[in-house]
DNA sequence: GGCATAATGCAATATTATAACATAACATAA
DNA sequence: TTATGTTATGTTATAATATTGCATTATGCC
């Protein structure tokens, strides 16, 4: 009776090649339209978050970047990157919502309706370490509702569950 | 039209000290049921954590934990706590559903619900730092829906919603 | 008291994030 | 085209948050 049409989770076997470009494609045309630039340094921090439908740290990011630039070089001789490099790519890029911050666990993920001011739902994988984002009117309603009864100007909104995808759950049962 | 009875966000001129001792006071009573120990200092960082209806960070606690020792101290002698005593009372505290994280402000505040499984809604003033706790059955109904549609098995949920306080609000209107 | 367990103390270190200032790249107008 | 202002990146240092590992102390039970 439980149905996961697609599932909101993707699977091993994905095109996430598609899953990149759209994005890296998506981006330029939105930053393109509000006269921002999304420089080299940007993009290939855009291209670094949607490695993987895992939320990545700002750490795992820079690491990343500085295996990149070994492997551009000539030689191998390259300078180091440091942390705000990094931090200012990544505020770039929530500025222009084009990636969210999983507070809950100080990471980053690409956000799948680029450029567009929306709450997202995020389920997280304590298992794979998979997150989904997801939208649920329903559920934006109730943060409204809740917020006005109480007076309250909403600025951002933060919504983290945490738990099992389906996969990680078949994991255990089968254990 | 708007109404906020009592409001959500407590008012400067309530009773606090009947918030702490209330709080202790359950704390007390789960501990006690529970069979687990409230021991000297996880009551002081309670304490601590209820000290206002502010999310205290984990170093501001440990900074005013030092500066009781000195007052109790006969002669302002004391060893310096260090982190992981604090860190470890919090854990211990959230264990027992007696505080909640934000994790939006890496940051710790009392529940208002001592003991109880529950998830929560936050709303977090940007303005003055002030956290209310809230309940609502549609939003957690809308989540578990979410959740279920996904075939996601929920482990633990956060709603945090930053924004303007109804006080905050009008201390801008009046600029 | 002797023993097991739980709690705390303590030192070191890991992880995440920002501040402050210098340089480089880019745009545009004299 | 150089001058100039602006934006982006580099660089160094440090702040803020959190954990690991092991030693010591307190507590409860026999
Ligand atoms: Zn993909
Ligand atoms: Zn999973
Ligand atoms: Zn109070
Ligand atoms: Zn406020």
């Amino acid at each position: 009776m439980s149905e996961t049409p697609d599932g909101v989770f993707v699977g091993s076997d994905h095109d996430h090649g598609n899953c990149v470009s759209t994005a890296l494609d998506s981006a330029a045309a939105v930053c393109q339209r509000r006269g921002v630039r999304l420089t080299p340094l940007r993009r290939q921090v855009l291209e670094l978050v949607w490695q993987s439908h895992q939320p990545i740290g700002a750490y795992a990011v820079l690491d990343a970047l500085q295996a990149n630039r070994r492997d551009d070089a000539p030689d191998g001789r390259t300078s180091a990157v440091a942390p705000p490099t990094v931090y200012r790519a990544l505020e770039f890029l929530l500025g222009q919502r084009l990636i969210h911050r999983i507070e809950s666990l100080n990471a980053y993920i690409g956000c799948v309706h680029p450029g567009a001011r929306h709450a997202a739902l995020f389920l997280i994988c304590n298992g794979c370490g998979s997150a989904a984002e997801l939208e649920s009117a329903t559920l934006l309603t109730a943060i409204d509702n809740a917020a006005a009864d109480a007076g309250f100007a909403i600025e951002r909104v933060a919504v983290e569950v945490a738990g099992q995808c389906p996969d990680c759950q078949g994991a255990v049962d089968v254990a």
